[in-house]
RNA sequence: GCGGGCGUGGUGGAAUUGGUAGACACGCAGGAUUUAGGUUCCUGUGGGGCAACCCGUGGGGGUUCAAGUCCCUCCGCCCGCACCA
């Protein structure tokens, strides 16, 4: 240090953001208060599994977080920024298996360990509020709702066939099943037939639906993922006479439709393998048991789904046409309808339809085109291999014919309506949702106990209140595949609560995105006797700026919605929408570096030489060159991860912070490079030199005259830029933010010592320009800020002072620069009173040299002046 | 297949929503300081041209006094859903 030539002393992080977050925990300084009187708000990002360790990329939301929970702190809110642990799941069962710990010490150990490495970045999180999802003090209460839930109907016991995941030994919401694999395991996802547990989200699918519209603070993408994910559709139940009932003496078939409109080209029916129908049918006939055998197997993967045949068995049974006299239409069972969706029966009309077509085409079944394009001759439109799925003209439709889908579909409704078949009317309009229920069930230990007591002679029978929790047993072991709690000797054995006589555990546990729907409102009051405390839930809820990826657009926001209403049902919340505003932030990507036997190395052992297409990566313990990867998120399995301590030993948490912010908008992905870390550090180092520098003018600066030209020239820099970064925060802009913070410290530096001392207003201005640009720095680097603050003698903590205000008068101005076009291109720039009217402007810009250079002697067609934006002369 | 998004210098990106394209940063080049490297400071940096100027926001076309921004069309990339009747 002594051969440095500035003559002050660098800024050491590691010292100085040790010592300021001590000083913020000794206060208590981010405790939220439910009492305290100020106006509300809630941030909160998503919280984290505990996995292992913190890496850098998973510290990018929780500094988005953390800048909008200090901004508006210092905007005189009371905030509410909490953290916890999403900490019941499978990898702690693996862990278990794999190294012999327990879950719950795995679990809890790596809360100590994250929490640490949290702590390490200075977020001003409120930790009184903390919690894991696998304290019994949280499961407990999950455990109550789940019977409140039960009690209002809202929860379900159904045999239905479910996503089997055979690795994790356990089911799978639809929504967890990602290309035909387990979301976690990666296995190929079967088909199995089990009794679960399931909520019924499906009772509120036009609920959630309809309020997609009240969520204006949420990114376009996730509305619309969630809309199609709920997928409603309008059409009709069409109840179809069979013309000999099968034996199971069912007089119709229904299915659901809505194309109605193409009736008149119905050639087949199909029934789903799993239609009960089927099933009858294939009591009497073993090829068609064979077939319908053949259609389970087949695999749910996308690719097995494009490339499967369109197949069918021709049960023999037919059905009349409803409105055409004595049309039979053959019923086959086909492998492409599925049992889940509307009746898990359809009819089949190929001249509209690809699935139907191809399926036509296969068997010979009759292909009557019934619309086409308006205005077509009917005698030469006909249909062949590709279905006319347009709007048109209806065609060989009797009374439809000429009217368009819209009209036809109407006309076909209050037509069959109106009709009677074995005593109820034909069709009846239908609305259904691709959305199902969701299957809770899971089959494995480190999950929430579902409360529930099975008794021969009462069913299930709900854990009375006073019997909760209903407690992981401690003493598990993991020696054999399915549930370990299943294989527990004793754990299942408890006594009927309604009739007293021995009976049998639930012991399905809880789908971990059960623990994550309801957690925000748990934060609200984290010690209440009961889920919520009701006041307090509702005088924070909605959170008021959601943050979190993009992955969560589904499930969890989906979920959490739906656990909002069924909570409200059931008394705990008066509101429906967790979330008002929603931000789905990008990820932080880093290169990826590989060794030639195919291993992947850690950034921190690998050293970089050269620039741009020239660089190459070494290992540093070998000195072999190594491959360097594309971009990836930051990921265990690529190694392509930067612990929190290697930064903030050397950098500090601030340059970590800052860089994250810095460039890329925070809904895309930013590359954690070296470079741009380095770039971040230089610019702590400028505002220390700037501040360390300033401080003995500032030390001196007094009194209150009059304003010099430079002090006032620096007093409008400080309050633009106050105002732009301001807008910019709330808007979560935090690039565009930094981007000017960066341009006003210059501005700063720039002030001569000299002249300051010899201008007291210039002095002042600079303290005051200087005091601004620390608070503004602040809620991103929060340490060097107190420091700062603290190095120029001021009172208190920058953590516990005001937002400083814009002064209006600093915005105006007295002469402004305005561009001057001539046809549209840019000459000349003219300097005019920043009140100077249209006509002045006109007069000054048509007397400028270059105006008349390009108007070349002719007078102006046109001028446009956009006062305060721009000239354009039209020559 | 259906739905949505994006395309700006060598790079990340900005552009007050139709009004000076390239703010700010990274990188690079030159210079100063330093025994040297790093640090720090200054200058330059979209392309072409000696210059006046010309060209330039994926390509083409259009609307407008004015287009990165609006409209049409084509190309490329990314994401989501996917046998939903």
């Amino acid at each position: 240090m002594a051969s440095e030539k500035q003559s002050t002393e660098r800024y050491n992080p590691r010292t100085v953001e040790a010592h300021w977050q001590r000083v913020w925990d000794e206060r208590d300084l981010y405790r939220c208060d439910n009492d305290d009187p100020r106006p509300k708000y809630y941030v909160l990002e998503m919280f984290p599994y505990p996995s292992g360790r913190i890496h850098i990329g998973h510290t990018r939301n929780y500094t988005m977080g953390d800048v909008v929970a200090r901004y508006m702190r210092a905007k005189g809110f009371n905030v509410l920024h909490p953290m916890g642990w999403d900490a019941f799941g499978m990898p702690a069962e693996n862990a278990a298996m794999q190294n012999k710990v327990h879950p719950k010490d795995w679990t809890y150990q790596n809360i100590a360990t994250m929490k640490a490495q949290l702590k390490l970045m200075g977020f001003s999180i409120d930790w009184s509020r903390e919690f894991a999802t696998c304290d019994p003090e949280y499961y407990a209460h999950q455990q109550k709702l789940f019977l409140d839930f039960l009690a209002a109907g809202l929860v379900s016991r159904k045999t239905a066939k479910v996503n089997w995941d055979p690795i994790d030994q356990t089911v799978l919401a639809n929504e967890q099943v990602i290309d035909g694999k387990g979301w976690r395991s990666g296995a190929e996802v079967e088909q199995r037939e089990l009794t679960q547990w399931f909520f019924r989200i499906t009772e509120y699918s036009q609920d959630l639906l309809d309020a997609i519209d009240t969520l204006d603070r949420w990114p376009e993408r996730v509305r619309l993922m969630q809309r199609n994910w709920i997928g409603r559709s309008e059409g009709l139940r069409i109840r179809f006479e069979f013309e000999t009932p099968p034996s199971s003496g069912d007089p119709v078939l229904e299915i659901f439709t809505t194309r109605p409109d193409t009736l008149f080209g119905a050639s087949f029916m199909a029934l789903s393998p799993d239609h009960p129908v089927s099933a009858q049918c294939a009591k009497e006939n073993p090829e068609l048991a064979a077939f319908i055998e053949q259609c389970r197997r087949m695999g749910t993967t996308a690719e097995a789904i494009e490339t499967a045949e369109k197949r069918g068995f021709d049960t023999g049974l037919t059905v009349r046409h409803p409105v055409v006299e004595g049309k039979l239409l053959p019923v086959y069972v086909a492998n492409f309808v599925l049992m889940e969706y509307g009746t898990g029966a359809i009819f089949g009309c190929p001249g509209h339809d690809q699935r139907d077509l191809d399926f036509a085409n296969k068997y010979g079944l009759p292909v009557v085109p019934v619309v086409m394009p308006k205005g077509a001759d009917p005698a030469a439109f006909s249909i062949t291999t590709e279905a006319f799925l347009e709007d048109g003209e209806i065609i060989n439709s009797e009374f439809l014919d000429g009217l368009s889908v819209p009209d036809a579909k109407e006309a076909i409704a209050v037509k069959l309506e109106n009709i009677e078949v074995a005593g109820a009317p034909q069709a009846a309009r239908e609305v259904n949702f691709r959305l199902r229920d969701w299957g809770i069930s899971r089959q494995r230990y480190w999950g929430c106990p579902i409360p529930v007591i099975h008794c021969e002679t009462c069913g299930a029978v709900p854990v009375p209140d006073a019997d909760l929790p209903v407690r992981l047993p401690d003493d598990i072991t993991f020696d054999r595949p399915g549930n370990p709690i299943d294989h527990h000797p004793t754990w299942k054995n408890a006594d009927c609560p309604k009739c007293g006589k021995p009976g049998r555990r639930e012991t399905d546990t809880m789908d971990t995105f059960v623990d994550s729907s309801w957690y925000f409102a748990r934060f609200t009051a984290p010690q209440a006797a009961t889920p919520t405390d009701r006041a307090a839930a509702n005088d924070w809820l909605p959170v008021d700026q959601y943050i979190g990826g993009i992955e969560h657009a589904i499930l969890h926001l989906l979920y959490s919605r739906f656990f909002t209403r069924a909570m409200h049902r059931t008394g705990h919340l008066d509101l429906d929408e967790p979330f008002a505003g929603l931000f789905t932030q990008g990820m932080v990507v880093h290169e990826t570096y590989r060794r030639a036997d195919g291993e992947w190395l850690a950034p921190a052992d690998v050293r970089l030489e050269g620039h741009d297409a020239d660089r190459k990566a070494y290992e540093i313990a070998s000195g072999k060159e190594l491959k360097i990867g594309s971009l990836e998120k930051m990921s265990k399995s690529k190694k392509n991860t930067v612990g929190p301590e290697e930064i903030t030993g050397s950098y500090g948490a601030d340059t970590a912070r800052w860089f994250m912010l810095s460039d890329s908008p925070p809904e895309r992905d930013v590359e954690w490079s070296d470079a741009g870390v380095e770039g971040a550090h230089r610019f702590v180092q400028r505002i220390w030199r700037t501040v360390m520098a300033a401080a003995p003018i500032v030390a001196g600066a007094a009194g209150n005259g009059e304003m010099s030209e430079a002090a006032t020239v620096l007093m409008r820099e400080a309050h633009r830029t106050l105002k732009a970064v301001s807008e910019d925060v709330e808007g979560l802009r935090f690039n565009v933010a930094i981007a000017r913070l960066h341009a006003l410290l210059p501005q700063i530096a720039g002030v001569d010592a000299d002249t300051a001392k010899a201008d007291p207003s210039l002095a002042r201005a600079l303290s005051a320009a200087l005091d601004m640009f620390i608070q503004m720095i602040a809620p991103v680097m929060p340490h060097l800020a107190e420091e700062c603050w603290r190095r120029l003698g001021r009172e208190g903590l920058v953590a516990e002072t005001p937002w400083p205000d814009v002064e209006a008068a600093y915005l105006k101005q007295d002469t402004i620069t305005l561009p001057v076009q001539v046809n549209g291109k840019k000459r000349a720039e003219l300097t005019v009173a920043s009140d100077a009217s249209g006509d002045t402007i006109e007069q000054a810009a048509l007397e400028l040299d270059a105006v008349r250079k390009f108007l070349d002697g002719r007078p102006p067609k046109k001028v446009i002046v956009v006062p305060g934006r721009i000239v354009n002369v039209v020559g």
